[in-house]
DNA sequence: GATCGATGTATCGCAGCGATATAATCACCT
DNA sequence: AGGTGATTATATCGCTGCGATACATCGATC
């Protein structure tokens, strides 16, 4: 996930952990936290696995004066890891922190494998509907007021969610066909 | 969190622990995983510290055959704690997860105590919402077509939220002066 | 009598968060 | 000139919690 969503910035330009950051908060800072607790070993994971590489610090020798940083750039098996990442796109994909994180990059994704992951995420929210229907449905053992709120709330929420998706997809394939 | 949960189910009677996971699938499915990989050691955890204790295994004789398990019930310690927390509601009781499993022991809640955690979700549901609509009015840098797309259903769905939390709280407010 | 799904306890490795430490620079005020 | 606080920047620690997996027993169905 974390993995993920720095090759997807790194693909942009090479960048330092604190602008990683502040990028993933701008993009995503309403959905998920993206801490520095994860941030650096993280980036470390990706070092050692030789999915990005430090370039040498030397050519900010320009604009001297700035705390020592570590810009961090792709090579080319990092490339390839995220493409993979892509390709592979499986169900852990379309869990609520996964989705919105692949949706950031979508305009860097493939227009099929875009379709697939919008029609993962549908079927997934669609589930969560259908647990929440049955939920509230159910007969026999009495529900406590406040969880049928929350349950009721839940289900309006998936319900709507379907819809915009329905409508991201529409799009998709209207696009396809030009 | 699951520490929280796990009293509060307590609370009602002793239980083992598969039955206290599918209580917790079945009351919080919808939101929240509640895995075995939390459970066991959470339980390990609790017991050490002395908030719960194994029921002995012996009155169990009466429907022999079954497999061996191990009930669990509050201590007073337990009590005490799950009191504790009630009382300390903080902040990281009003984030996504937290505030569902909150809503789920609410009516095992003074109504005071109710109160404060409704609107403390609410304050931080109008922080997020206040967060996208900025993101979303700001001008200057373009924004990525499914970024906005994102963050559009994410205002609608918070404004939603808000709006819902306004009649739980309304409610609540009718029923203190019945 | 075999297989399948539920019941039941448990561990392992991993991802990720929150808090915290450290430190240099910058903008601002006095 | 000096102080103060925000911003830039890297990094670690302890903890929570998940997914996968292993193992074992039981009841039902075929």
């Amino acid at each position: 996930m974390f993995e993920f969503a720095l090759l997807g910035l790194l693909h942009e330009a090479p960048m330092h952990g604190y602008e990683l950051r502040k990028r993933l908060h701008d993009l995503l800072g309403a959905f998920r936290a993206f801490s520095y607790g994860s941030l650096y070993p993280t980036l470390r994971r990706l070092q050692r696995a030789g999915l990005i590489v430090e370039e040498g610090p030397e050519e900010s020798a320009l604009s001297w004066g700035r705390r020592a940083r570590k810009v961090y750039k792709l090579t080319p098996e990092g490339k390839e890891r995220f493409a993979d990442l892509l390709a592979n796109a499986g169900p852990q994909t379309w869990d609520d922190d996964s989705f919105g994180v692949h949706l950031a990059f979508f305009s860097r994704t493939p227009a099929e494998i875009r379709m697939r992951i919008l029609e993962g995420r549908r079927r997934c929210v669609e589930e969560r509907r259908e647990g929440l229907r049955e939920r509230l449905t159910r007969t026999g053992e009495q529900i406590d007021r406040y969880t049928r709120e929350l349950h009721r709330q839940g289900l309006e929420s998936t319900e709507r969610e379907v819809r915009w998706l329905n409508e991201l997809i529409a799009h998709e394939k209207s696009e396809q066909d030009e």
